[in-house]
DNA sequence: TTGACATGTATCCGTAACGGATATACTATC
DNA sequence: GATAGTATATCCGTTACGGATACATGTCAA
């Protein structure tokens, strides 16, 4: 389904919620994993085969990068690798966002939607 | 992304799209993907592939179901194929809206977002 | 003290989905 | 008679998903 305007729409629901995660700063790669089961609700639980494979996927694409920022130097686990959204991952997860926001305004001009 | 609750969900896109369109009424193949780029303002482009394939996997899955009605025979194409949503296709579909409100919700409590 | 569980990162690999290219055929229009 | 639109359909390379697995550390309870 090839999306004009941005080049990496549409993103999948995993970049999406990490991209959202990643929306108010930096986070390592399990903490993450345990915001998307919060944002969701518990509904949706992302595995680690889904977080590194996208990581990886974002990182290629420039959405995140590495952080060098350590939250708190005393709270902190060494083995932890925090990332932080770019620009074009902001622009990227608006431009979703306005996508989404387009469905759901079509679907309410048609159905019966209790929501 | 294993998502609780609805055994079809997260759905991609293009089946979400393609529910969407047949929430309205029965419709044909290519007037499925005629109809999506309207519902997108012509932002986003169904290809042929996407679209029997998606439609092959929906009619599997029980999403949707061919239909022996045809809207008006003196306009018709012998050659068209119609298809109607079902009731799991409706729930489906439900579901996955109140999955995009959730995301949408989520994301309004965290960014500055003119859309 | 050992067994279970949470934290943390990471890869492997089978399966599913995407989506452009391609094929075929009919109709209309220029 | 050539181009464009309508209409369905398959092929197949690439991408993404996501459970299983691996491995190390820390914690907490039986």
């Amino acid at each position: 389904m090839a999306t004009k305007g941005t080049e990496h729409a549409p993103l999948t629901p995993a970049v999406l919620h990490i991209l959202l995660v990643l929306s108010t700063g930096e986070r390592h790669g399990y903490g993450i994993m345990k915001q998307v089961e919060v944002d969701s609700q518990g509904k949706t639980k992302m595995g680690p085969g889904t977080l590194y494979g996208s990581i990886g996927r974002m990182m290629e694409a420039g959405l995140i990068r590495e952080s060098d920022r350590r939250v708190d130097s005393q709270m902190d686990d060494e083995r932890r690798v925090y990332y932080e959204i770019t620009a074009v991952g902001q622009a990227a997860l608006e431009a979703e966002l306005r996508r989404y926001r387009r469905v759901v305004a079509v679907a309410e001009g048609r159905i019966a939607y209790g929501g």
